[in-house]
DNA sequence: CGAATTGTTGATTGAGTTCAATGCAGGTGG
DNA sequence: CCACCTGCATTGAACTCAATCAACAATTCG
């Protein structure tokens, strides 16, 4: 790996692409150099694992670029994708002992990390970014909620339609926060197993769902892990 | 209802059975004062519901008794339970514009309610309560996201198993918070229908499986809400 | 007691899994 | 440059578990 991404700039909050919508986006500067001073920038390589289910919770992190998974396992080995995190994100498990899911790079990624010790004091003396995170938090437990809907009573046809739906909004242009401006050309940072995993299906299924898309003129599929949405409204009719 | 449930003791949080487990357990006395005076008690009976889905988030509450489901329909109407409160766990939506699911006592309820105004006002004074809720709301969505794995990835067998340990456990003895002592004896605040709508699964195929349980000798039916467990190490085998 | 609601049981169907074969792209090395 | 591998994806056929449809039993309630 590169050295250079090791380096610490002297403050690179200052140029963070996430500045705005992470959970540190209401400190002032003095905390933000602060946070700055205990966290560091990590980049990630595609597969790269990021935390161990079931590890000691030393880490939590930012995501700054890139998609990672959230996963556990079940007792017959099988994977269950928990949910997915993207561009500013909050991973890991502050004030707790025991990392609950494994994180796994999806894409390249580049991530701000903090050891948990440190956060969590920190944290606990700025109730501004304890603020921000709990906001976060509650957010993330509304969508997970929402998402339980789906595992618990969608159709492998709605569960896939929902899946890209989703992916094409929160994959829009990386920057943007404000506008919701989904996109219809979509690079898929899963692979058909993986889809399969968040799904809670299998990938013959999920092929299978794929291909009867396509022919019904829904989708495009230029290439395994492309995906291009022709009729948007159709297709959301279908995630109902 | 009996209008004596109404009247406001001059703190009845000194007296609450959830005094020391809830999000307000590590205020002061000053502060539990305070919030005394925007709260209220209200009893529930089974069945009152006390937050709609969708409905501008009004209120927020903590549950001192009973159980109560959170809940969303799908689009064609069918239910899907997202989860349930027990004592001590907080309801609603703070730092939110919408209720994002409904709430409905299953059993008679107390529960102390709060203006969400008020309450986020409060919060926002308050670093120490906010910091429990963000605890609180932390370890929700960690259940939440494993309650994904069964409704994802697990037989109706496994289901019904994973409930029944789980309602065991947390129905007991509602007073201790400490030990997590399970009992072998319970009485489901929940219908076969709720089960189902919990388990993404059908209320015959709840049944089917009760049927069987009951047949394997693992659990004893002495009436329609009254379960026995039998053989607690093998109903846990079946739930892995 | 009869009506209504809730739960159980049986028969059938069907969506999705499982098992198995084939296709296809991206390397690697002869 | 092409043959060959390897890992992912697609397609097909058989099977399975849970859903659906339907009848019936048990409780609850007026």
């Amino acid at each position: 790996m590169d050295p250079a991404e090791f380096q610490r700039p002297l403050n690179f909050c200052q140029a963070c692409a996430v500045r705005n919508r992470a959970i540190c986006a209401d400190l002032d500067e003095g905390e933000i150099d602060l946070l700055n001073r205990i966290g560091r920038r990590q980049r990630l390589r595609a597969g790269d694992q990021l935390l161990w289910e079931g590890d000691e919770a030393v880490l939590v992190a930012n995501v700054v670029e890139g998609v990672l998974k959230l996963s556990t396992q079940t007792a017959d080995g099988r994977e269950q994708i928990l949910g997915l995190a993207y561009p500013s994100d909050f991973l890991g498990r502050p004030f707790g002992q025991l990392t609950p899911y494994g994180v796994e790079a999806l894409t390249d990624a580049l991530v701000c990390v903090f050891q948990r010790s440190d956060f969590d004091r920190f944290a606990r003396e700025h109730p501004r970014l304890e603020h921000k995170l709990l906001e976060r938090t509650l957010t993330e437990l509304d969508r997970t909620r929402r998402w339980m809907l789906l595992l618990g009573r969608m159709s492998a046809e709605q569960k896939l339609a929902a899946f890209l739906i989703e992916m094409s909004e929160r994959l829009s242009p990386a920057t943007c926060a404000a506008e919701p401006g989904a996109i219809d050309t979509l690079e898929l940072p899963l692979s058909r197993q993986q889809i399969a995993d968040v799904l809670g299906l299998t990938i013959e299924t999920v092929s299978r769902q794929f291909t009867r898309m396509k022919a019904e003129g829904l989708i495009d599929l230029p290439s395994r892990r492309d995906v291009r949405i022709l009729q948007r409204a159709a297709l959301e009719d279908r995630a109902a």
